[in-house]
DNA sequence: ACCCAGGTGGCCC
DNA sequence: GGGCCACATGGG
């Protein structure tokens, strides 16, 4: 069978077994979205970093108790006070790193860009170079943010994809950009499809466990 | 007392 | 290009 149909074939079982994805899904894969929104899922998409999503929830719960909910609140906060920053994202791990880690993304995108919406219309391929320059965004984090944050059409490739390819013998290679143009090649270029495939592979992926 | 979780940077070869 | 280690929490 021609790896076209077996890459739809793989959305299309995964979809029949767990439908339009639930959870944390349900913001990731919203339409449309508002910029608050946009922003939490930039803040989730770092704080997940080989971190089970229950502590990441933790931690933005923590934050918007303490009324930090957007990008620029992160800038001002981490300005100020940025071991109280740190403190805030305790439960999600590693906190020290991802308090530099976010930081250094806000500042970035207010510095660059000014706002989430501007961010949004600059062209992609340029925009993913300029994240995975800022340090603590590889590819995983920053294909997440262009995914599920800015809705722009690229695949995310993480431990579960490598998991499910190997499992269904798709691909050798699991290396990240193989794999990314992989699923690119064999699917029509839709950041809809893209964000609910990506969140249906993670959702069987803990299912297998 | 273990094990794991949607990675990344820094080092080494 | 790949292998190894540190980074840290909360839940099973």
């Amino acid at each position: 069978m021609k790896r076209t149909v077996r890459i739809k074939k793989l959305y299309k079982e995964l979809y029949t077994k767990h439908g339009r994805p639930t959870g944390q899904w349900r913001l990731w894969c919203k339409r449309p979205k508002t910029t608050r929104e946009r922003e939490e899922i930039i803040i989730g998409a770092v704080l997940t970093q080989r971190t089970n999503w229950n502590n990441v929830e933790m931690a933005i719960a923590r934050l918007k108790d303490a009324r930090v909910c957007s990008l620029d609140d992160i800038c001002y906060l981490g300005q100020k006070n940025r071991k109280k920053l740190v403190r805030l994202i305790k439960s999600s791990g590693f906190y020290r790193q991802k308090g530099g880690y976010l930081l250094g993304l806000a500042r970035f995108i207010r510095k660059n860009y000014g706002n989430i919406e501007k961010m949004r219309k600059t062209n992609l391929s340029r925009l993913r170079e300029e994240l995975l320059c800022l340090k603590g965004l590889g590819p995983e984090t920053t294909d997440s943010i262009l995914l599920y944050g800015l809705e722009k059409p690229i695949f995310v490739i993480d431990e579960y994809t490598r998991r499910l390819i190997k499992r269904y013998r798709l691909a050798e290679n699991l290396s990240y950009s193989f794999l990314q143009e992989l699923f690119e090649k064999n699917l029509p270029k839709d950041y809809r499809l893209y964000q609910d495939f990506h969140a249906l592979i993670v959702i069987e992926g803990k299912n297998l466990l």
